[in-house]
DNA sequence: CATAATACGGATAAACTTATCCTCTTTTAC
DNA sequence: GTAAAAGAGGATAAGTTTATCCGTATTATG
């Protein structure tokens, strides 16, 4: 249900959130993420307008997170791409619909509130933050995540 | 979240459980469901090869449902023209990944369930037998239609 | 100051979805 | 049996999303 576009954002971002405090590079981050470079870009600007990244130019610029990764929903994320829309009222603007959805719209609607619930109230920090597997880590860099989490909570 | 082509659907099959059993044909779907005729064919068609609709060619022929309205959910319909996927292992092929989803492809898994449990547990005839407008129905139709439903009820 | 690394912005191309058109076959009505 | 109504199927067109390319502006480094 999600675009390609989707995907590229949200893995750009997990990305940004395993390196957190650096600069990474659009093709640094195309690679790890596995998304075409020059697209990729056109993303990561739709993220730094929306305010979740900021980008440096020059030599070693590139992109950070602009906020904690406990401050960053994967709805946010998703939103600067694919808005999700509540159904308030008739799409078709049907006379005498207006508010009074049908079931149908309602039936929508119910949709809408259940992807934004589920996306809602997972952050990037809650994604990293777990004994799961990290995403776009292989075995290896979920164990080295690990450490420096531990280590980073033991500082 | 819908594509067009599925709204396009639901709409048409809508349209059909409300005359339910007669034949109606393309045309006359395309202009109350507000499809471009041309193309609402190809849609039927879909449905008619999953088995949801029935056509019958010649004069007097058109399309028609192949179930009672209440046999067909909502989500039998969008899967015809959009597959929504439950997301069981790594979509990336991660080396051991596999089954054990990091918490991203975890959480797309959680969305995907949510849309089929609201999706699958409404049928046609829900979004029909209801006190609420009814879909692509102005308060007139709807109306008309409430009074045989309950007629249909009575004999 | 020169150079190399980097993001920015606009133009273009490729791919996919949506929409249309045309011809053919089937079927009913008279 | 003929004519008209309807779906079937294939080819084409239009529109949108995804992807690429190129020249420009910015910045760290030596």
């Amino acid at each position: 249900m999600l675009t390609d576009t989707t995907e590229y954002a949200l893995r750009a971002m997990v990305c940004l959130a395993i390196v957190e405090d650096e600069y990474a590079t659009s093709v640094t981050l195309a690679e790890r993420a596995s998304v075409p470079a020059p697209y990729l870009i056109k993303v990561l600007q739709q993220l730094a307008a929306a305010g979740l990244i900021s980008s440096q130019r020059g030599l070693g610029g590139g992109w950070m997170l602009a906020l904690e990764p406990e401050e960053i929903s994967l709805l946010d994320i998703i939103r600067v791409v694919q808005p999700i829309d509540r159904v308030q009222e008739c799409p078709l603007g049907l006379q005498n619909h207006g508010k009074n959805l049908c079931l149908l719209h309602k039936t929508q609607d119910e949709a809408a509130r259940a992807l934004i619930e589920v996306y809602g109230r997972r952050t990037l920090g809650d994604v990293l933050n777990t004994r799961m597997n990290k995403p776009l880590c292989d075995a290896t860099q979920t164990a080295r995540l690990q450490i420096s989490a531990s280590k980073a909570k033991r500082g």
